[in-house]
Formats: structure tokens, C-alpha cells, sequence
DNA sequence: GTGCGAAGCTACAGCCCTGTAGGAAGTGCT
DNA sequence: AGCACTTCCTACAGGGCTGTAGCTTCGCAC
């Protein structure tokens, strides 16, 4: 029987929904995050709401609410199943004792194998790149954190490289920011002109940077690195 | 006398407001964007609205309405302030016949010239280099236009540089979007850490790699340049 | 077959915001 | 002083969304 309240004059013209197929909790919110993926890649950030997953799903909104707290820890764990996969793959690429004997080639390997990598899963690179648009301040932040990490264990690589190749003598942090903007650059090329910058291109085209890079004494006495 | 509709129950509890002083058309204007501008340096994108701007500049929506036919048009006027202060700047860095005979020294001070600029204005450059978050589609699209059309200008520039410094032979295209990302960055490391990031270290740095960037033919007959 | 508990749904309350009709107030001119 | 016109305000209507109380339904165990 449906109960009415003061002042709620609406008649119930619609059927009662159906209800959805019974999940436990685990499968439960696997499914609610692939619904999010799915509203965010079709429409953004700027659209991703518990209103939008809940209709993507077939469910209503408390289930998802069930599942999770709130959009925000929704979010968090989507990024903790995307983000996981991005340091997996960066973590193959910048391994804790790297083989620097060939710095150069360690480096063009590192970038051949991100391209790969966002090629291989543009869900997982999208947001970490900036290709998703409207990203929440809890998505930003995130990656964020992630970004200053990675670039730190890159910093620390190229001075070793840099000793290993001999020069030039660069202000390390610095060209690690150079490097990390455009290595990130690349993959948002490859993903949004893919033909036009293609994994060769993008290899082959660094490679002639890096060799026309001399490791001797820069002849004007240039610039001092390392940190401040 | 204040008419009632069916339904409304709600009393008169608060005093009318004072009426705000009355502006000439172009002055609201003028008066709404400054009103806006200082929403999104405290809030950000992600909290601006018509409301929010009316509240700040102590009048009622349809104030607002009656300057700008909503948000988006508001903005594109925001954007057509200060978008054409920092196309003005990269104007005068990037002129129509610029003297390439020292292409190094111009690169360095262009980029001098950009650090100087976002560090003058920096409510220009924040939306720019991305720093004011949560922008809308229409204020992204607007800046990436503008990033689109100072890049390939830039690749122009470089391409002549280039030729004028007898090398390196590489892919100008490629070469134009690492530097023009990098720059990008050097303008966000100035703002968000200034003393970390100076102008000193940034153009001495620059200087360092480009000193290290030997015109000659590369070695290893690396990959060819130009366009596709 | 029945009962119970878990999972899902309806309906409600509320917030924030957009956009506008019509009235109120202020200013300038005669 | 009065009138007309311009600018501003109140109140209304509506959309989109969050979050939850209490009811409904389904599935499983006995």
C-alpha cells in the first residue's frame, strides 16, 4: 500500500521498477565502478555524479550508496584500480636498480614503453594525463601525488645516468621536469593523433634530441646542477 | 503590495535590501567580471556560478542576467580580457619578423620575457598553465585554441632558428611541442614555487642545455626533421 | 512451504543553481 | 512636483543532485 504525506498530492502513475538482480558487496561495487568508468569516458568528469552511476548501473541511488560513502570514495577507488595499473607500468619502466650502463637507451626505452602502455589502456592513462576533462579537486590532488612521486624517482635516475653518460652537467631537477612534461606530452599526443604521432615518431625523435646532446663540458661554462 | 500564489505559504521575514547603485551598462560589466575574477582566484572554476558572482558583487541574479546572457558568455568576456593581455605578451616575445641571428639568445628570451609575464599577471596566466581548476569546456577549448595557434607559431620560429644555428637536424614539429610544453611548465613551477623555481635558475638552466645541444650533424645519424 | 534477513526501491527533504515576470525604486527632464 | 524611463529586486518555477527512512522484494536456509 502506498503511503502518502501532507502536501504530496502526486499520484503514482509510473510501474514500480523492477528490481535489480541481487550482488554481494564485492561484486557489487566492481560493477558500480565500471559504470562510472563508463559515464566518465563517454562524458567527463563534468557529468559523473551517484545520479548518473546509478542509471549506467540499473540500479537506484541507494545502492550505490550502499557500496560507497559518497561520490568521492567512489572516485578514490576507481583511481585505486587505475592508478595501481599506471605504477605497475611505471614501476616495470623505472625498476628500484635499473640497468644504467646505456642511459640514453634506458631512456628511450622508459618512453617507448609508457607509449605502450597509455596506448594499451587509454582508460587507465586518460585521467592521469589531463585528457579527462573536469577532473574534482579528490582526482586531481590524487594524481598529483602520484605525478610528484614519479617525477622524483625519474630525478634521482637521470643524475645517475647522467654520471653514468658523463655529462652534460645540467641542472638535474629541472631537465626531470623537462623530461617528465613531455614524456607525458607524448602520451597525450599519441592518444589524441595517433597517426600523426606514431611510437617510432615519437621514439626516433627523442633519440636525435639525446645524440645531439653532448656529454662533454658545455663550452660556455653554463649553468651549475643538481639541487638547490 | 506583495502578491501571494496559491501554495505559498511563506511569510515576509527578512527586510527588503537596499537597492544596489545604479550602473551605466558598460560599467556593470566591467564591474561583473572584476566580481567574477576574484570568485575564481579564492574558489576556482568549480564554484562559480551567477549566483556566486551576484553575491560578490553585491547585487541579485537577474543584475548579472541582465549584463551577460549567462555564464558562458560571461566567461568568454573574462577570457576576452585576459586572454588578449597574455596573446599581447606572447606577441611581443614572438613578433611577426623577429632577429633570429642569435636563435639560442632569443629562446632565452622569450622565455625570460614568459616568466616575467606570469609572474606580472599572474590571474592572467593561472588559467592558462591550468593552475585554476575545474575550468569549464568553454574556457578549456578557448585556451587550447590559443595553445594550438602559439605553438605553430613558435614551430615556425623554430624551423628558421634552427636553419640559422646549422642544427641539430631534428623533428622541428616534435621538438616544438617539448619546449612549448616546458615553458608552459616553467610559468607553473614560477607561480607555485617561486623561490624553488626562479627566473635565474630556470633561463640559466635553459641556457645549460641548449649549450649542450651541438648544431652539428648528429652521430649516430639520428632521425630526420620537418613536418610530415 | 515458510520465515527471516539482506539487498533494492520509493518517496521525502533539502540544497544549490538557473532564468524570468512583474513590481519597486531611483534618476533625470520638463 | 510629476512623469517617464531605466535599473534593480522579489518571488516564482523548475532542474539536477545529494542523502536517507522506511517499505518491498527476493533468495536462501530450515
Amino acid at each position: 500500500m502506498t503511503s502518502t504525506t501532507p502536501g504530496n498530492s502526486r499520484r503514482r502513475t509510473h510501474r514500480k521498477r523492477a528490481y535489480a538482480p541481487r550482488l554481494p558487496l564485492a561484486e557489487r561495487r566492481e560493477h558500480l565502478l565500471d559504470a562510472a568508468l563508463r559515464v566518465l569516458a563517454r562524458e567527463g568528469y563534468d557529468r559523473i555524479s551517484i545520479e548518473a552511476i546509478a542509471k549506467e548501473a540499473g540500479v537506484t541511488r541507494p545502492v550505490v550508496y550502499g557500496a560507497f560513502d559518497g561520490l568521492e570514495p567512489l572516485l578514490n577507488h576507481l583511481l585505486d584500480r587505475t592508478q595501481r595499473r599506471a605504477l605497475d607500468a611505471v614501476a616495470r619502466f623505472m625498476p628500484e636498480n635499473p640497468d644504467l650502463s646505456d642511459p640514453d637507451g634506458f631512456l628511450l626505452e622508459l618512453v617507448a614503453g609508457v607509449i605502450d602502455a597509455v596506448r594499451a589502456e587509454p582508460e587507465v592513462w586518460g585521467p592521469v594525463l589531463g585528457l579527462i576533462q573536469g577532473a574534482p579537486a579528490v582526482v586531481r590532488d590524487r594524481i598529483e601525488g602520484d605525478r610528484r612521486a614519479i617525477r622524483a624517482r625519474f630525478e634521482h635516475l637521470l643524475a645517475v645516468g647522467l654520471e653514468i653518460r658523463g655529462g652534460p652537467d645540467l641542472d638535474v631537477e629541472l631537465l626531470s621536469h623537462m623530461i617528465f612534461v613531455s614524456v607525458e606530452h607524448f602520451g597525450r599526443l599519441v592518444l589524441e593523433e595517433p597517426e600523426r604521432f606514431t611510437r617510432e615518431r615519437l621514439v626516433d625523435g627523442l633519440a636525435g634530441l639525446l645524440a645531439a646532446v653532448q656529454p662533454g663540458p658545455a663550452p660556455d661554462g653554463a649553468a651549475a646542477g643538481g639541487d638547490r
